[in-house]
RNA sequence: GGGGGAAUGUCCCGAGCGGCAAAGGGGACGGACUGUAAAUCCGUUGGCGUACGCCUUCGCAGGUUCGAGUCCUGCUUCCCCCA
């Protein structure tokens, strides 16, 4: 990992120049292995849930590069692992998915990657799942034939299982366990679809080094790992996390005008990286956009909110949003692309609890917190600051429209109707 | 196997003479200031009700008590020491 290392793929090229580079097992002999040929590389995921959230996006962005490279990319689900159920965690019921709502997330994970990997063609995606062969290993096999290569001394040493034994928290044999079933499947996807290269977050530079080391013991081709920087915020908060809860990448749980907001609402501290990491604009581009100082800065603050939104849901999409983000901040109109809450005409009539009409809005997760949102002056109604939380809302508070806007703080708008 | 300690507000850390919706942080959210930024200051941070109020919370299950996070018994999990 020197710095003065200048790569001749176009592939490493772009991870060491657009920051997506933490840590490389052997960053020469990667570079090298472009050169030759088209690299297979791989991603594993995890299918716990119907979406994957912009923690993700990272390494998605890396097998985008990768393909884009003329390299094939493979984002692997984890349902094999999955359907162990994950552990972690103090003592909530785990858990268990069942197969069928494995399956459901994984089509719904699908889409994503569908937005960003071409899954046809010379380069073609694939997407396979771990159960595939993970729910055929037999125990006896498995003790002798991998289980052997592990050092239970080494692996106490990792990162991840030391923080874990430090901070007292309980670690089950199963979780202690997935190590060695992700280097398995290294191994696995080198011997089924040649794959030679792991991708991953910084955390999981343990796993994917035991599954080089696996495969050199089990007689792999030459095994690399590549590991990206974990996502945070320049004030060092987790980044993917709103008021509304995670940014999830499928349209159905953030829509495309929230997930640009998201991105408008990035630190300045962070615009450079994030246009280098969540976009494919040119870097001179993006150094110029970098250049902008004070209030400036928001002119590179659109082009990354157009930029990302438009990977994941498209130019038009992207655009909608940027004009309806643009009419309801800079103009103060409103356009139907804004959230919005459609409710009884019946009710109107009758007048709804203010507070009610926020919770059920969503912009708060009970009446009381609405009610004590409006307090502290956080609900705006028709852009009227409202601290009676009691205060009925009826329907003379429509506008020409037929339409109440409804606030709560100053970016998170709902339009509120009567059907 | 023996001995000692621990588990608290469903984000985390953490105080808690038997009257407790439970100190204090951090985080998060809101307000002011700004540029839909950061920093700073202020406020909010269990649910339901218009309200005196009602309900649900301190690992789990019982018990003592008018009253239990707090005392007793059993259980679970974790940490430390001795074997």
């Amino acid at each position: 990992m020197t710095s003065d290392f200048k790569p001749r793929s176009d592939f490493v090229r772009a991870m060491v120049e657009r920051g997506y580079m933490h840590q490389c097992s052997d960053l020469e002999g990667l570079d090298a292995a472009f050169v030759a040929g088209p690299v297979t590389a791989y991603v594993g995921y995890d299918c716990t849930a119907s979406s994957l959230h912009v923690g993700s996006l990272i390494s998605i962005m890396m097998l985008r590069w990768l393909q884009k490279t003329g390299n094939n990319p493979i984002p692997l689900m984890g349902g094999g692992t999955t359907r162990v159920g994950d552990p972690s965690g103090k003592d909530e019921t785990r858990k268990l998915l069942s197969v069928e709502a494995i399956e459901a997330n994984k089509a719904s994970i699908r889409q994503v990657f569908e937005n960003f990997l071409d899954f046809g063609g010379a380069h073609a995606a694939v997407m396979p799942d771990n159960a595939e062969w993970l729910t055929k290993l037999n125990w006896i096999e498995m003790l002798r034939d991998i289980g052997r290569h592990f050092s239970v001394n080494r692996m106490l040493s990792f990162e991840s299982v030391k923080t874990r034994l430090e901070r007292e928290q309980e670690m089950s044999f199963i979780e202690f366990n997935y190590m060695i079933l992700q280097a398995y499947d290294f191994v696995e996807l080198s011997r089924r679809h040649g794959c030679t290269l792991q991708m991953g977050g910084s955390d999981q530079w343990g796993n994917i080094v035991s599954g080089i080391d696996l495969g050199r013991r089990m007689g792999s081709p030459q095994l690399y790992a590549l590991t990206c920087p974990l996502l945070t915020t320049s004030s060092g908060a987790k980044m993917g996390k709103t008021a509304a809860g995670a940014v999830w990448l499928n349209a159905d749980l953030v829509s495309a005008y929230d997930y640009w907001q998201f991105w408008r609402n990035t630190e300045d501290a962070d615009v450079a990286k994030f246009l280098r990491l969540f976009t494919e604009l040119p870097l001179d581009e993006i150094a110029r956009l970098e250049k902008l100082a004070g209030a400036e800065i928001n002119e590179a603050k659109k082009v990354l909110a157009d930029e990302a939104t438009a990977l994941l849901h498209g130019r038009d999409a992207a655009n909608q949003a940027s004009a309806a983000s643009k009419a309801a901040f800079e103009e103060g109109r409103m356009t139907g692309d804004l959230p919005s809450l459609d409710v009884d005409r019946a009710s109107l009539e009758a007048g709804v609890q203010l507070a009610a009409l926020v919770a059920d809005a969503g912009l708060a997760s009970s009446r009381g917190e609405a009610r004590r949102l409006a307090q502290g002056g956080g609900v705006r109604l028709n852009d009227r600051q409202e601290t009676d939380g009691q205060r009925l809302v009826t329907l003379a508070d429509m506008d020409a429209d037929g339409v109440i806007k409804l606030a709560a703080g100053k970016k998170k708008i709902v339009l509120v109707r009567a059907v």
